[in-house]
DNA sequence: ATTGACGTTTACGTAAACGTCAACTATGAC
DNA sequence: GTCATAGTTGACGTTTACGTAAACGTCAAT
């Protein structure tokens, strides 16, 4: 169902922060599905207004989506992802839940951290290859520039 | 069927790069199963040595596996390790295929730091809830440090 | 009024990455 | 010999993260 773009005449253009994005929009921008999207929906990782039965899509679960991809890109379940979006939501009126989050996010950097000391080793391996192979060529009289 | 500790007299100090692990041994190490590593060399990540039926791993081979892992740990698919590993075991006399993995290395490059820029913008707003969750302690008057 | 584009739910299917037996074998210790 | 220990090969089960199809609703345009 296209959302009804309201008739009221010279409607302001969307302001990026008011816009509203259908789950075939955000599929195409993404590159996924929207049975993917509605998938991340069931596991409780976004929750869009409803018009009807309709999903409308604010900036705001736009970017918790982008969020969510870009968690998936680096290696994280959507389980993980999930208490990761958390951190940024629980209540932080109470102490103990201020401690909790301070413990929780401190882990959650020891693990990035780690994972990026990986990624900086298969970096540096990788760019040797390419420079061995790079220079090889170049041995050979093949100019490695030109694919 | 424990590895024979051969009854040499004063058998030298097992050289690291010589020694044999027993695959009980290297899943006590990484911390994972057998059936795992078993479950590695049927897709083809690693082929150790055998002694009748029993698997006996190199030191390259224990290499390998914890390659492997910490492949896993950057999110890449079983299959995509395979085609990393590739990378450093094909056959580099011919031209051809020296160009396609010059071509396949720099396509690895740049997947890699693109994770790389996700990974830095998470450590970046993780670290800055953590700074947010210590500094509304410390106005609490709660020392953020001792947990 | 029908076609098409887009939306919905429900439900079963599937690929990846192992876990979990079960049934068997080989070796060293007693 | 037999027991404990460590290894082996199937084979089926499980979890995660969706894919795929059915069956239907709704609006705009032809």
């Amino acid at each position: 169902m296209p959302v009804a773009p309201s008739a009221v005449p010279a409607k302001s253009p969307p302001r990026d922060s008011a816009r509203i994005y259908s789950i075939a929009e955000l599929a195409r921008e993404f590159a996924i599905t929207a049975r993917t999207i509605r998938f991340y929906e069931d596991e409780g990782l976004i929750k869009p207004r409803r018009q009807g039965l309709t999903r409308l899509y604010s900036a705001h679960d736009r970017v918790r989506l982008s969020w969510i991809l870009r968690g998936k890109r680096l290696g994280f379940s959507l389980a993980e992802i999930k208490e990761l979006l958390d951190l940024y939501q629980v209540d932080r009126t109470g102490l103990q839940q201020l401690r909790e989050l301070l413990r929780r996010s401190r882990l959650h950097i020891t693990d990035l951290e780690r994972k990026r000391r990986d990624l900086d080793a298969h970096i540096t391996e990788f760019r040797e290859v390419e420079a061995q192979v790079a220079a090889e060529l170049k041995q050979r009289g093949v100019d490695p520039e030109n694919d």
